[in-house]
DNA sequence: CCCCAGGTTGAATCTGCAG
DNA sequence: TCTGCAGATTCAACCTGGG
């Protein structure tokens, strides 16, 4: 029997001495294992799989409810298998699965873990303990966040991922050309954006969430498309819904998955016997359109576009205001954003204070503030 | 002489014993600390530093100064045991640095670290394992990085900040409503996007950069903007050619360096002098309500602002509530406050009756009874 | 058919003070 | 330390229903 395109591309990466999988049992490809993941990947033959993805539970440590300001609840994650007693229950539980993972990978393979600040600085401190090598920290920068509903800190809107080498030495793939090319021909950056999973593709059961954290398909197809090759087999060790099993089938590459919950896995084995091999389709979802950046009057006076103390006026002089330290304006005892401001003293519901403010340049005369803002823009733009 | 606001809400915030700061040794005050940060920082007594910024060697190699446990020197690393051996003797000098300055930190203080994916998921353990609560990690996203000249790896285009409490319960400061105004009356995010350290801004000796890792003013401003508030003293224990100290003395903060190179010693000290410190005026940021005088709704009512026997409505007019002359509500037979009976209409937990309840303004329209409160305010206000 | 208004939702370590 | 309660607090995307 012939090879198979997948089978020919496996060999040609092996490493000279790679006796080891003629030996090894087959693997069982494109399939779940049920139960534990440290005890499925103990299955599994050494140096077997060329990619690990692993979205672990994040240890979140989440108090009482959260109600937002409308007075609705929350739905947060509450489930059991996000719950340790301890940082160090949490460690050896990481250390454990990362041990078993990077066993079964490949030497010349790769790993990726996602993770938010709760658990990811762990995560990445024992997979460096255990040799792994870091090749870049990613941030999924999130366009469309959950708010932080009592203005008590920064607005959470991303999560981190790892991805490491299984050790310094290793030769991993990257597809700098196809990174390339899905960034309109800039080198990829360590910052993606992307929507969090909704609308059509999050999977729902009886009316409801199936899972409280899948991730958007866009994200796993980004991880594939840059770390492996057609037919190169993916772990995912938490398997969940599937997203990583979904992608691969769409991009022709082999998985396993570990799972435990047998609602998920069902949730997932249907997903995925929908999930359609690669076409057109499948490329538009990670067509991004590059809006113009947005920034704030606060970034031109954090960055000295606009100094502190600056006197803005309108067009016409009837008003001056001062520039103040965050950004904001005060103007006839009032302070607020420059958009606001300016809307107060006209007595308009809104106002554009942008092109309304100006800064009287001794040089150019009266110049709206949308100028400093375009200088900047063109200053930093990559 | 009268207390300004922001002043009100820094002594609103003290906690009752606060008996130590009047015992202690008075504090070196704007001024750089030769020698060791660790040692330095022993000279500090107990909580007497509101906020601690500090941008560690990232570098894992710290040549001659990066010793084992029991003494002995790391040198060049090139196998997995040396490597393990290497990460401890980071993680011994993390734990050190970050222990002395939790000690120096005041309860209610916050920390803030700089790292690259080299060093901050070993300083994000050490620093949780230490006690101190994460409250968010932020990711400065340079505008214009430097690119990936292999084509290896992603373009490596961020660097990762911790922000941390001194411990879980700690009432930090976060001026929330500032950093909303800086980001243009939007919730300002996890992800900071600002451009790194060039042009005039990066300070050159003898032709060349001072300071190989020198961080940008706008990412301190803003940090020093978002948790501190004017007059708190700052501690950087690895202050380098004084970015910290320059914002610092800018925003009206006090600060204290610490710094073993003579010459980033001298830079700092020159550059600090030239930085101009921002007019009072310029300084005021945007208050939260939180820090605003409470008024009560029987105020109002007692002030003649709202008379007992107005109806209010919710919004869409589903209850209507009649004022006495108490202060108190009374709908569909039940008595009580206007969040109460808010809560109580909704079969909600709790309610936020300033925004819930609407007087008809023949003219106006709905008009929620907080623009009442706002009115009173406005009049009152000395 | 489109458009707009209104409702819902997402990995969240989410209050502070008086009594 | 605990309880009770005043009152401060949300953004982008998607869905649904009515005009």
């Amino acid at each position: 029997m012939a090879l198979t395109r997948s089978e020919e591309r496996i060999n040609a990466k092996k490493r000279p001495a790679a006796k080891a999988k003629a030996k090894a049992p087959a693997l069982p490809l494109n399939t779940i294992l049920r139960g534990d993941c440290i005890e499925a990947m103990r299955g599994l033959p050494d140096a077997s799989v060329d990619m690990v993805f692993a979205d672990p539970p994040y240890n979140l440590q989440l108090g009482g409810d959260l109600t937002r300001p409308e007075g609705s609840v929350v739905d947060a994650v509450d489930n059991d298998w996000d719950k340790f007693d301890t940082f160090r229950a949490y460690d050896e539980f990481t250390r454990a699965w990362l041990t078993e993972a990077r066993r079964v990978l490949k030497p010349d393979g790769s790993l990726w873990v996602i993770g938010s600040y709760h658990n990811i600085f762990r995560v990445g401190a024992v997979l460096q303990d255990l040799g792994y090598w870091i090749l870049n920290d990613i941030v999924w920068r999130k366009a469309n966040p959950m708010p932080n509903f009592r203005g008590t800190r920064f607005t959470n809107a991303h999560e981190t991922m790892i991805w490491a080498s299984h050790g310094e030495k290793s030769k991993y793939t990257f597809n700098y050309r196809a990174m390339k090319t899905l960034n309109d021909e800039l080198q990829m950056r360590s910052d993606w954006v992307l929507p969090i999973c909704g609308g059509s593709e999050r999977l729902k059961r009886n009316g409801k969430k199936a899972h409280p954290t899948q991730k958007p398909e866009a994200l796993l197809y980004r991880v594939l498309l840059a770390s492996t090759n057609k037919g190169d087999v993916v772990l995912d060790p938490f398997f969940g819904t599937g997203t990583t099993g979904a992608v691969a089938r769409r991009l022709g590459r082999d998985w396993i998955g570990c799972e435990r919950d047998e609602t998920y896995i069902e949730v997932a084995e249907q997903r995925i016997s929908d999930a359609l091999p690669l076409d057109e389709s499948a490329l538009k979802t990670m067509q991004s359109p590059r809006s113009a950046p947005r920034v704030a009057f606060g970034t031109l006076v954090s960055t000295g576009y606009v100094a502190p103390g600056t006197v803005l006026h309108d067009r016409k002089r009837r008003w001056a205001a001062t520039v103040q330290a965050d950004g904001s304006l005060v103007c006839e005892g009032k302070q607020g954003s420059i958009h606001k401001i300016g809307a107060t003293m006209q007595d308009a519901p809104s106002c554009n204070g942008w092109t309304f403010w100006h800064i009287d340049d001794p040089e150019k005369g009266m110049q709206p503030i949308d100028t400093q803002r375009q200088t900047y823009i063109l200053a930093t733009e990559p």
